[in-house]
DNA sequence: CCAAAAGTGTTATGTGTACACCCATGA
DNA sequence: TCATGGGTGTACACATAACACTTTTGG
């Protein structure tokens, strides 16, 4: 045995936080008041702590700086590790993406943005691309799980869900067929027998909450993308 | 500016290295020299020098441990980070997934086990966790992408080809469906015009090459799984 | 009355599946 | 002639897509 030491580097979370608001697929970021980027908007994240699971640390991110203490939705999405991605040190970073209701409002100094107004660039470090992974692992999860329920607050509508997946992949679906097909997968949604109060025109809808199943079989397709 | 400095933890790279040999998915494991886990199996790992990238420690590692120079395939994986999965020290471990043809040999001290074999259990560290990840990670991704013929060297036949979904999936396909299903996606293998030598009793089969497409429309079903 | 959103019915089309059958080779 | 693996044809079940239509609300 010799006296060998490995390197040693410093581990961060960061959190892609993507919500739906006004038709819009928003993602929750905030301005840097510090060099390096200082002024630029970056994703929220936070260093690791020695005792602290990664994905204890993006729940610790996600209360601290985004004021949620129960995410509806949280996945490990990727690292990153490239040695100059930050200027002042070796740093990797784990990324979270999470998928919440959209009742949060802004907490701190992090606030709302629509990911299509950042069109791809703006954002501090690799941010840009790491937001770009989390929407795409986003999109894709809808196809083939129960993951849009988790941008909606219970008891919600099926028009409300069908919104869900016309802002997330920017397309729109047929409204009779979507119905049906959401209907006919099992454990996907469980009404409630009830319906919303009549009030903005239009027919009141039944209203349902999220079902148990978690893989959806066959799965949901979306039509050539946007 | 204060002197705080983030905790700093070691970072390795583990490998996934899958084949399919005789009929049987295979992984690349070697045997512990030290401490931890001495004489345990583990999969082929090591620690990511200051100045490289996570994917460039990943092809160091396939290289210098598994002697391969040219992985047909290689995709991050997930990254593992509980504070006690190293007994020594804090370390965090970013996992990769290697797809290889039949071809290699065993190289050093690391040797090809059938994944069953293991049977979720018997791997130093969190290493049949991270096993059992790549293998759904393979086993999913056959399903919507043209990642089986990384397993096949070149040319190959459309019965080589059905055998390694096969024998990832563990169940058996229908034989001319698979062939229709196969030829009618659009880039998924290219004839090249040759067939096989008769010599095992059998109609020669023709010969196929890799197509340019990396993700299959529609996706090819696995039967319910096994 | 019309507009808007929910909800039902029907039909064409395409894809997966099952199975019968033929072809080319070795023994 | 049989066994083995390659390769073709065909019919049925099922899912999607398109569109016409009805229901219930507000203006």
């Amino acid at each position: 045995m010799t006296s060998w030491a490995p390197d040693v580097v410093a581990v961060t979370v960061d959190l892609v936080i993507l919500t739906v608001r006004d038709d819009h697929l928003v993602v929750l970021v905030a301005e840097r008041q510090w060099d390096p980027f200082r002024g630029s908007l970056a994703l929220p994240g936070g260093f690791v702590e020695q005792s602290e699971s990664l994905e204890y640390a993006a729940r610790r991110v996600l209360a601290q700086k985004a004021g949620l203490n129960d995410p509806g939705h949280l996945e490990q999405l990727r690292t990153y590790g490239e040695p100059e991605r930050d200027s002042r040190m070796r740093v990797i970073s784990t990324a979270y993406l999470s998928l919440v209701p959209q009742l949060p409002e802004v907490a701190n100094l992090a606030r709302w943005v629509p990911v299509r107004a950042l069109g791809g660039g703006g954002l501090a470090f690799d941010h840009d691309r790491i937001l770009a992974d989390g929407v795409e692992r986003a999109r894709a999860k809808l196809e083939y799980t129960s993951l849009a329920g988790a941008f909606c607050q219970e008891p919600f509508t099926l028009g409300e869900l069908r919104r869900i997946y016309e802002t997330v992949w920017g397309v729109a679906l047929n409204v009779p067929n979507f119905r049906r097909k959401v209907l006919s997968t099992p454990g996907l949604v469980e009404a409630i027998g009830q319906r919303t109060e009549p009030g903005s025109g239009g027919r009141p809808a039944q209203l349902y909450r999220r079902g148990g199943a978690g893989l959806l079989h066959p799965a949901m397709l979306r039509p050539e993308s946007a």
